[in-house]
DNA sequence: AACAATCTTGAAAGCGCTTTCAACAACGCC
DNA sequence: GGCGTTGTTGAAAGCGCTTTCAAGATTGTT
């Protein structure tokens, strides 16, 4: 089925078909219900292959991630979905597997592909390198400041996160604070870790480095950190992990240890994914919604492609309070 | 940069640049040469879109999915990209959302798209209407048994599986064993019960009905699922949950009520996904290596479109022993 | 040495759509 | 009524590639 067999039955040129499907000019009201009718009749639907050679435009959207089976990323790019389908937008997901140069052949295929735009999710590329692309075609990117033209940043508000789960521990009664930070190559690792700061400061605690702990946002580098922070001298009753995933390796490690959650130690997260709500005990976490990071992106990708000004935005963090977090008790 | 260009500068016709890039036909070497060096001084890189007009095909691969956060579905499209990447092929994810409708129209925007295959992750769709597809397209499902000339399924031992996570619970001299079922709409949960009905016969211990309860593979059934088993009155001493989700949603359950895992009860679940081993207590499981589930049916799929009858099969499932499930103490 | 069979190559015709370009019609104005 | 506008339409030229088709060039055969 062509559009050119619609024409036909219509009566009319390809020209006008193509320009009923596209909207892009005028047509009588006649000519539009003929063809509209012989569209109906013959279950016709637009090549988009040929769409995509001749205009340009192939109605797909790149999406740049890390690793696909992450939780984290998993959510987002369901947002991403869901937003983009209601557009006819589709999406295309490539891996960049956390290292650079993965990242940017994950992003000349998404070129040569020729996608209609990007979305980045984090990842390593430099600054630099993102603007450069972004000359090309529109970008939004999600994690980090950057200004351009056909580029739109959206960012969640990490630092304010890290102080509100921090806050909330000092509110227990907590003064002997760890934090497992997150990878240091994320700007969102170290806004948390800035807020864990923020809150200590403003409730006059000292800072003392021996409680943060290095750690790169996997259960594995959770478990390990506690670990090393059991095996120091250091004492402390509360852990603040700059992700849902270090955590849950952290509480793992404390249970080794028989270290109890939370009556011996506190225990927040960050993120609050689907595992956290099932952890045991249940993480308090902070919320920052993944899916709606994801759909907001989407937005504003269609934003750029409509040639508006994006005007999205993302909801504060939350403390979601669950049970790995108690009053101290002295 | 077009292959036009690369043929001008190569002094050859566009035909010749064509068949070489496509190893179409035999091309004399010193031409190959030189259309080989303009490539690359020009870096020229065909484009994908143009390709898949003329030449019917475009390198890409439909995978329908039920979620793409899931871990579960996360871990497969890890596989299939991976393995698709090597041969140059790129993966279009689309999302079914857990019911046929949204399988249907997601199917046909992989048609549309002009998709050279479709792999399919299980699903709602009727086998019926997957039969009908693959006469259009060559098509691999995992996880049931279809036959065609197009089709190839692949399938896991599921019923081995459940037979090894159940065996393994007998051998510590558990008898009175709960089953959490999976959604019953898929078949791998139905082997899976069936598994642990056989290794229950063997072993000679009766089967009793009110030891197994409904559930849907997600975390609250398996939380549900322990409440009532706790509120019932029949005795229990182990349990073997569909898959990792539940087992750890039954976890939480039993947590809740204070009954210990493995001190009381005995806990295995199914897949070994990430989060199982960093359950508490990490979780014995039923490794499937989903992974390379993936890997594996894209790499049918390649065999597929080459023409060549996929000869590809899954390793046998694994009892992964760790730390929820002891030996009884009587 | 003559002829058939096989290779290598380029010209040209699409693939299904978008988009100028120009023609024509209908409209409003002085 | 003549003229400039605006609106509606179709013809035709691509978009960048693949793929016949047929012509030469080369090889092998008897």
């Amino acid at each position: 089925m062509t559009l050119e067999r619609v024409a036909q039955a219509a009566g009319v040129s390809p020209s006008t078909v193509s320009r009923i499907l596209n909207g892009t000019a005028s047509v009588s009201l006649d000519k539009r219900q003929a063809v509209d009718d012989a569209i109906k009749k013959l279950d016709f639907r637009p090549n988009p292959v040929a769409r995509g050679l001749a205009g340009g435009r192939t109605l797909s959207i790149g999406v740049l991630t890390q690793t696909i089976s992450s939780p984290f990323y998993g959510e987002a790019l369901r947002g991403i979905e869901d937003r983009l389908e209601a557009d006819g937008y589709i999406p295309i997901f490539v891996s960049g597997h956390w290292h650079e140069a993965g990242e940017r052949k994950a992003f000349e295929a998404l070129l040569s592909r020729r996608v209609d735009g990007v979305i980045v999710l984090a990842g390593r590329l430099p600054n630099r390198a993102l603007q450069r692309y972004a000359k090309t075609l529109p970008m939004v990117v999600v994690g980090r400041q950057l200004q351009g033209p056909q580029l739109f940043s959206l960012e969640f508000d990490n630092r304010a996160g890290g102080r509100l789960a921090t806050q909330h521990l000092i509110e227990c009664g907590h003064t002997r604070i760890a934090f497992i930070a997150g990878d240091p190559a994320h700007q969102d690792a170290l806004d948390r870790q800035g807020g864990y700061r923020d809150a200590l400061e403003a409730a006059g605690i000292a800072f003392d480095p021996a409680l943060v702990l290095p750690g790169d946002f996997t259960e594995s580098s959770g478990l390990l950190a506690v670990g090393r922070l059991l095996e120091g001298r250091v004492p402390f009753t509360a852990i603040f992990a700059a992700n849902d995933q270090s955590a849950i390796g952290a509480a793992l490690g404390l249970y080794r240890k028989n270290v109890r959650v939370p009556d011996d130690v506190s225990l927040v997260g960050f993120d609050d994914l689907a595992p956290a709500k099932f952890a045991i005990p249940p993480l308090t976490t902070i919320r920052q919604s993944v899916y709606e990071m994801g759909s907001q992106a989407a937005a504003a990708m269609l934003d750029l492609l409509r040639g508006t000004v994006p005007a999205v935005e993302l909801s504060p963090p939350q403390l979601v309070p669950r049970e790995s977090t108690r009053r101290v008790m002295r």
